[in-house]
RNA sequence: GGGGGCGUAGUUAAGCUGGUUAUAACGCUGCCCUGUCACGGCAGAGGCCGUGGGUUCGAGCCCCAUCGCUCCCGCCA
């Protein structure tokens, strides 16, 4: 090529600034529209897209371009034509004249069209270089990367530290299965992959850095979601010196100025209050979950004393065995809430594992009409009303009853489900919130047992500490989650930084001294050796990402997510490994299934 | 581990109550076309209807099994 033009430009640098500059300009062909006697191609790289012109002795090399090959012109940029300047792109007040053409590669029958948006994701994973060439998928990655940039630069300005944690480390008795690695020097011994960086982070707080962040990489060996990935990354931060509402302050301020800078906002448009602090005993009873969508109101009422002992059997039986009976009020819903929508709910309120549900209309005369009205008096009626504020011709009770904490969370799901069939909030709003003072402790409902329901490293409220043993259930924790738009976004505590404080939470989940030693001992050690107060969060990047661009799915806004089963399509990741490099490790595969002898695929 | 949805040309879908040669759009191949940008026109190729079994005179359609993808529950400190 010409020894004039001394580089490629990218597409986005070309504009009627440039007309007749000679260019180089290199890219996937977009498109071809072979007119005959004329020829345009849109060249499309990582920046933009530019229409490029071929006429006379290129016509003939140029109308064997197809989708996606990979070309080089050299040309002269041109205003184009009054009346065809394209608005759409960036580019479409010019074009190049092609003066050369040389094609760099090919491109077989695509398995689909850059251009087409209702792909199958079984393809899309499979193929995903060509599915991160779409439109979508570019933005997604590209704004990946500017957010990350805002992150690491307004948590710099505050003096964070990045700091690299290991990935080979030592697995541990609680919490998701871990991603084991053997260790082929030591024979019969495994790193874990990360879940968290959890302990290092202590460590380091320890060791005095005492603003550490890190974009860490985490690893779980469960069962996937549309927001669940076995490998995911977290915005992972720990300080010291800070109490609770000093570290809850910071990282809202922090927050709030990451988002609004990455929504090109100023904080005070997008959060103009200072976020709600919830309890989470008030966000269960509320909202029925611990992690809330305050986008719209409609909270859980308890009508439990309303409605006790007023002669319906349903209702006084479920309350005389200490449940509750909770009613859900949508204003103005009557047309949503027709009998055979209302019939299906029974349906659905199982999914939630709500036992049954009862509902209530009001008519045009204010009346109910309701299958349970006939059980109580005008007066329960008319306090039910008060309490929940059914009293407008349209408006619809849904009425849960049961044990406390199924009715609750039972309700809390319907709650989000019918929020989004009546489309009750707007989709674009950003409704951020803390919920603090989780418990403790969370029991198994198979084996009874108790443990964590943060992590063990939790600091317990001081004035709670004495049921640590006696009844554990009631212990609050210094934890807290940030929740947007009804997801969590964020979890974090303060920690335990003394080690028998830390030693008694771990007997408390039942950890044998043995095998707190064997597993812990180093931190408890370190404890003793001047641990600062400190605590930490971490907040989900893919999760985030994936609310703030407006995506259904975390795997929108990762690079290389694994499908449902945990596989990667593209490479065929889990595979299997030489025999020799099994005896190596000194591993024995006993049980195999059969497909995974065949790796052909 | 459990439940729901989906599986038909390269792709996205249609295919009625089981009935002739399984449709369409985009893509692909060839020809025509000088201002297109969802270019247009003409012609054409392309299918083990995921796979295996069954019911039936006859199956893309019904039944059973199985595989794959996906969503949810369990699980995710």
């Amino acid at each position: 090529m010409s020894f004039l033009i001394k580089r490629t430009h990218r597409l986005n640098e070309l504009s009627s600034k440039n007309i007749s500059d000679k260019v180089r300009v290199m890219g996937w062909v977009a498109k071809v529209r072979n007119l005959g006697n004329m020829i345009f191609v849109d060249l499309r790289d990582r920046y933009s897209t530019l229409q490029v012109v071929f006429e006379e002795e290129l016509l003939e090399k140029a109308s064997k371009l197809r989708n996606e090959f990979v070309i080089g012109v050299e040309g002269v940029v041109r205003e184009r034509p009054q009346g065809m300047i394209n608005t759409k792109m960036l580019t479409g007040s010019i074009e190049v004249k092609a003066d050369s053409l040389a094609v760099l590669n090919k491109c077989e029958v695509l398995p689909f069209q850059i251009t087409d948006t209702d792909i199958s994701e079984h393809l899309r994973l499979k193929y995903r270089y060509l599915d991160l060439r779409r439109e979508k998928m570019r933005r997604n990655i590209i704004e990946r990367a500017r957010f990350t940039k805002i992150v690491r630069e307004e948590l710099e300005r505050e003096d964070f530290l990045d700091i690299e944690t290991p990935y080979l480390q030592k697995s541990t008795p609680e919490g998701a299965r871990d991603f084991v690695v053997p260790s082929r020097i030591h024979n019969g011994k495994f790193f874990a992959l990360p879940q968290s960086p959890q302990q290092y982070k202590q460590i380091l707080m320890i060791a005095g850095f005492d603003r550490y962040y890190q974009l860490a990489k985490c690893f779980r060996d469960e069962d996937l979601r549309a927001d669940r990935q076995p490998e995911f990354t977290q915005i992972d931060c720990e300080m010291s010196f800070i109490d609770q509402d000093e570290l809850l302050d910071e990282f809202e301020s922090i927050m709030k100025k990451i988002i609004s800078r990455f929504k090109n906002k100023t904080v005070e448009e997008l959060f103009p209050e200072p976020l709600t602090r919830m309890t989470y005993k008030d966000s269960v009873d509320y909202y029925g979950t611990d992690k809330p969508d305050i986008r719209f109101e409609n909270k859980l009422v308890d009508i439990s004393d309303i409605v006790r002992g007023k002669g319906f059997k349903v209702f006084d039986d479920i309350l005389e065995s200490g449940g509750i009976v909770n009613a859900l009020c949508f204003k103005d819903s009557g047309s949503y809430f027709t009998r055979k929508v209302l019939d299906n709910l029974m349906t659905t309120s199982k999914d939630y594992g709500l036992a049954g549900l009862s509902w209530a209309k009001k008519k045009e005369d204010l009346s109910w009409s309701s299958p349970i009205a006939k059980y109580f008096d005008s007066d329960t009626l008319s306090s039910i009303e008060e309490k929940t504020g059914f009293n407008k011709e349209g408006d619809t009770l849904i009425i849960g009853a049961g044990p406390y904490k199924k009715t609750k969370w039972g309700l809390g799901g319907l709650r989000n489900f019918l929020a989004k069939e009546l489309n009750l909030y707007d989709k674009n709003e950003l409704k951020l919130l803390w919920v603090v003072e989780f418990p403790m402790f969370e029991q198994s409902e198979e084996d009874g047992s108790i443990s964590a329901a943060h992590h063990p490293f939790t600091s317990p409220f001081r004035e709670d500490m004495d049921y640590l043993f006696t009844d554990p259930l009631r212990v609050r924790s210094r934890a807290y989650d940030m929740v947007l738009n009804g997801v969590e976004l964020a979890s974090g505590s303060i920690r335990i930084h003394d080690p028998e404080t830390q030693s008694k939470v771990f007997e408390a989940i039942g950890l044998t001294r043995k095998e707190i030693e064997s597993k812990f001992g180093f931190l408890i050690e370190a404890f003793k050796y001047g641990a600062p107060p400190h605590g930490g969060i971490a907040f989900g990047l893919d999760r985030l990402l994936m609310l703030l661009l407006g995506e259904e799915s975390i795997k929108e806004v990762i690079p290389f997510p694994k499908t449902n089963k945990a596989q990667d399509l593209m490479s065929g990741a889990p595979g299997t490994v030489s025999d020799k490099d099994l005896s190596d490790l000194g591993i024995k595969i006993t049980r195999m299934e059969e497909e995974s002898l065949d790796d052909s695929e």
